[in-house]
RNA sequence: GGGCGCGUAGCUCAAUGGUAGAGCAGCGGCCUUUUAAGCCGUUUGUUGAGGGUUCGAUCCCCUCCGCGCUCACCA
């Protein structure tokens, strides 16, 4: 059972005043005409002509002023000023108006479209309905724009906990996390659109899964009961997409949720955007060509711009991206040539001895060390878009070798603004040599791990029918919503960002 | 999981080893062109929870809860 501060106590009191003089403080129907913004417009085309409209939305601010009282309501298209006067409504209206109304309330309004003597185009009320009564007060949240222009705001919601918590109240007072949220459907859309106009058949694959694959990461768990099995929740799309492959589907891409139970950070959470596509005969330079496009394309759609702004950085997204090789990377930001080092007790020395601040774990594999190497001290400087390339082959297990260099597979990550935005790879396509990797895998991680690949019998199946040579590519569309919205943290893009339970 | 920090009114914040204030919001008035409206009056708190030290804790100590930053983890 809830319970009820002072304020909220005088509201419900409200409400049973309200229905007591038999007005319905939640009524069904809504009749509205049009958007604060449609009769602006139509006010301004020709403002001798009387226009009368029917408006809807928030209650935002109220000024009683005497016998006449200023207010702003606010619907999905900005804000609108209504104008009552006794002259209109009546003394009777108008003291109802300020009596039982709070800010918060959904109302209607019905009347012309005037002008004040502010110049503010406003709605003359001549009737108005209450629509819906707020008993929990919103979050004050008052702008001011000062005479410099500069827009000042006076106490607003901006704890972040609340703003996570309680999103639905962080997008009623603040309106640009409504403008980061359209912005991220409209990425979303922009992305489709890019792939859908290049041929990809966009599918679905299962969320709900036997086993887990196509990265290293723990799962979350769950249990069927009818089947009497447990049940991961995907790590990623990738051994489902490739299985279409075979299928002779040759162009497929998957926009969803991905699961990993790992810890939570500014671009971490458990719960992710991931878009996936697999594309037959193409390799990862192809991948590489399209990936550009594809971003670039996206930016541009949701920003007006190729150009963008994140943080201190001014970043720009045009092709051809910066292309370089992950070894020659390494030596330029650390001094150590990978290439000179093919064993891991050598690269461990090596970094001892170049970087004795650096703390490698002296147990890691040569792709682990090679892996620290790259986040310790290239990452950081990747702020353009840059696409890193050739991975050490044993952090890679789906992909495919360079012919001739065993330890070196055919894989890039793009990094900007210091962060990996996606990865790919040639993939993998014969079953033995994905056979003997996944064995390998195996050997490397502790019989316990969690991170360790399971073998997934079904794929190797898969790929035994046959799978064309492929190109393949995840990216975390999450982190090009932070990118092109200019938030530093994975929450402010995720509507329900996860959290503890409250208490 | 480790380290650091934070938690005070509906919101934003202040204060102090002697049980708390401001602005906004609220409530009662006045006001026919306001937009932080103004003016007069006025209310609001288990100071995150529990325990300890103390004559006395919101402040000091411990535990817990939640959040933030950071490290670890994360192909």
């Amino acid at each position: 059972m809830a319970e009820y501060n002072s304020l909220e106590r005088i509201r419900l009191q409200k409400v049973d005043e309200l229905r007591a003089e038999g007005v319905e403080p939640y009524p069904t129907r809504a009749k509205r005409t049009h958007t604060s913004a449609q009769a602006i417009a139509e006010f301004e085309k020709d403002e001798t002509k009387e226009v009368k409209v029917t408006l809807a939305g928030r209650v935002r601010s109220m000024r009683p002023k005497g016998k006449l009282c200023f207010a702003h309501i606010e619907d999905g298209d900005g804000k609108i000023q209504l104008f009552l006067r006794v002259n209109e409504v009546g003394e009777e209206r108008l003291a109802f108006f300020n009596k039982m109304f709070d800010l918060g309330d959904f109302m209607e309004a019905t009347g012309t479209m005037m002008r004040t003597k502010a110049g503010e185009a406003s709605l003359q009320v001549l009737d108005f309905t209450l629509l819906a009564k707020s008993i929990s007060p919103l979050p004050a949240d008052k702008d001011v724009t000062q005479e410099d222009g500069t827009v000042v705001r006076y106490a607003s919601l901006d704890d972040a906990e609340l703003r996570a918590r309680q999103r639905y109240a962080d997008l009623a007072v603040n309106p640009e996390v409504r403008e980061t949220f359209r912005k991220r459907a409209k990425l979303i859309k922009s992305l489709r659109d890019f792939l859908d106009g290049q041929g990809f058949l966009e599918v679905e694959t299962p969320v709900l899964q036997p086993l887990y694959g196509g990265a290293a990461a723990r799962p979350f768990v769950t249990h069927h009961n009818e089947l009497e099995q447990d049940m991961y929740l995907r790590i990623s799309f990738e051994l489902y997409l490739k299985r279409l492959l075979v299928g002779n589907l040759e162009k497929v891409y998957e926009i969803g949720k991905d699961f990993r139970n790992e810890g939570v950070s500014f671009k971490h959470n458990p719960e992710f955007t991931q878009l996936e596509f697999y594309w037959a005969y193409a390799d990862y330079l192809q991948v590489m060509e399209l990936t550009e496009q594809m971003v670039v394309h996206a930016v541009e759609q949701v920003t007006g711009s190729t150009k963008i702004r994140y943080g201190e950085h001014e970043i720009e997204f045009k092709p051809p991206w910066r292309r370089l090789e992950m070894r020659q990377g390494i030596l330029e930001t650390s001094g150590i040539d990978i290439a000179e080092h093919r064993t891991a007790e050598a690269l461990l020395k090596a970094i001892k001895e170049k970087q004795p601040k650096a703390a490698p774990d002296p147990k890691a594999t040569r792709g682990k060390l090679v892996d620290f190497l790259l986040s310790e001290f290239l990452e950081p400087t990747l702020i353009q878009p840059t696409f890193l390339y050739n991975y050490p082959r044993d952090i890679s297990p789906l992909a495919k070798s360079i012919p001739g260099d065993p330890l070196t597979v055919e894989r890039f990550e793009g990094y900007v603004a210091g962060f990996e935005l996606c990865n790919a790879f040639t993939e993998l396509n014969d079953p033995l040599d994905q056979e003997s990797r996944f064995l390998e895998m195996g050997r490397d991680y502790e019989a316990d791990d969690e991170e360790k690949h399971p073998l997934d019998e079904d794929y190797l199946r898969a790929m035994r029918y046959g799978m064309p040579p492929n190109g393949g590519f995840g990216m975390g569309v999450d982190r090009l919503a932070m990118l092109v919205t200019n938030k530093q943290s994975i929450r402010d893009v995720l509507l329900f960002p996860a959290l503890r339970k409250e208490e």
